[in-house]
DNA sequence: GCGACAG
DNA sequence: ATCTTGTCGC
């Protein structure tokens, strides 16, 4: 019988975190769980600085009908890539405006669950609290991982905001319903800005220092490029042996 | 009823 | 998101 010392015991069992919640669900029943859901979401500072961060992506095949998630890992401050897990799978859920996360959450845990070192906080290419419900992917990510999560997405979900000046690093707030939810931030000179917006255990101001920090010569934050490159790189690897 | 609508 | 041809610019 193999012994285990009790505290690397009860690290394996704080990782088996049980589900949060069925991912068989209908839209509705989606919908009524964002609800319950975004009322344990914690918008606070980042606390300390992160050692690893993380970014995910999906990149989707039309012809094989299959997805390919992808989770990259980098050293903090500096961008040292770490690791690259992936998971490929068939989509489970349509895709609905407002309720990406049941379609990609699923995916992007099964790629996470993969890695041997755990980032601190997760950059997520889609929406955090910039959402109808306040409980965009970036939340539902950050929640079901009980991690810091910040939310980066190329285009607007919902809310109102004045247009940045074309100036790299102007910005504008995102507001919805009166209330601030995001950053409208030009990410590079005369291109489209990008919608910043915490997700978990986060708040703007974090949330916008860490992307600033990931900026380099593009438009998208670097983690997330390189995210994004991967799973696109894995879909032609995979469509070619199909 | 009519638009808008992350990926 | 994916598909898709050419085109504009560094």
């Amino acid at each position: 019988m193999h012994r285990l010392p009790l505290v690397r015991f009860f690290e394996v069992c704080v990782d088996l975190n049980p589900e949060l919640h069925s991912w068989s669900v209908t839209p509705k029943e989606a919908v009524a769980l964002q609800r319950s859901l975004a009322a344990q979401v914690r918008i606070e500072p980042l606390g300390l600085r992160p050692r690893i961060v993380g970014a995910e992506d999906i990149s989707y095949s039309r012809r094989s009908d299959l997805l390919f998630a992808v989770v990259v890992t980098f050293k903090w401050p500096g961008l040292d890539p770490i690791e690259t897990v992936n998971h490929v799978c068939k989509a489970s859920f349509p895709y609905v405006p407002g309720l990406l996360s049941f379609r990609e959450a699923p995916p992007i845990l099964e790629a996470f669950s993969k890695l041997r070192q755990k980032p601190d906080v997760l950059l997520c290419d889609a929406q955090g609290i910039a959402h109808p419900r306040r409980f965009g992917l970036a939340c539902h990510l950050g929640l079901c991982l009980g991690l810091p999560s910040v939310g980066c997405a190329k285009s607007r979900l919902c809310g109102s905001h004045a247009d940045p000046l074309m100036k790299k690093g102007s910005s504008k707030p995102l507001f919805l319903n009166g209330e601030q939810v995001g950053i409208v931030l030009r990410s590079k000179e005369g291109v489209k800005p990008i919608y910043i917006s915490p997700g978990h255990l986060c708040d703007l101001k974090s949330s916008r220092k860490l992307v600033d920090r990931c900026l380099g010569r593009y438009r998208i934050p670097e983690p997330l490029r390189r995210a994004h490159s991967e799973a696109n790189r894995l879909r032609v690897e995979i469509e070619s042996v199909l």
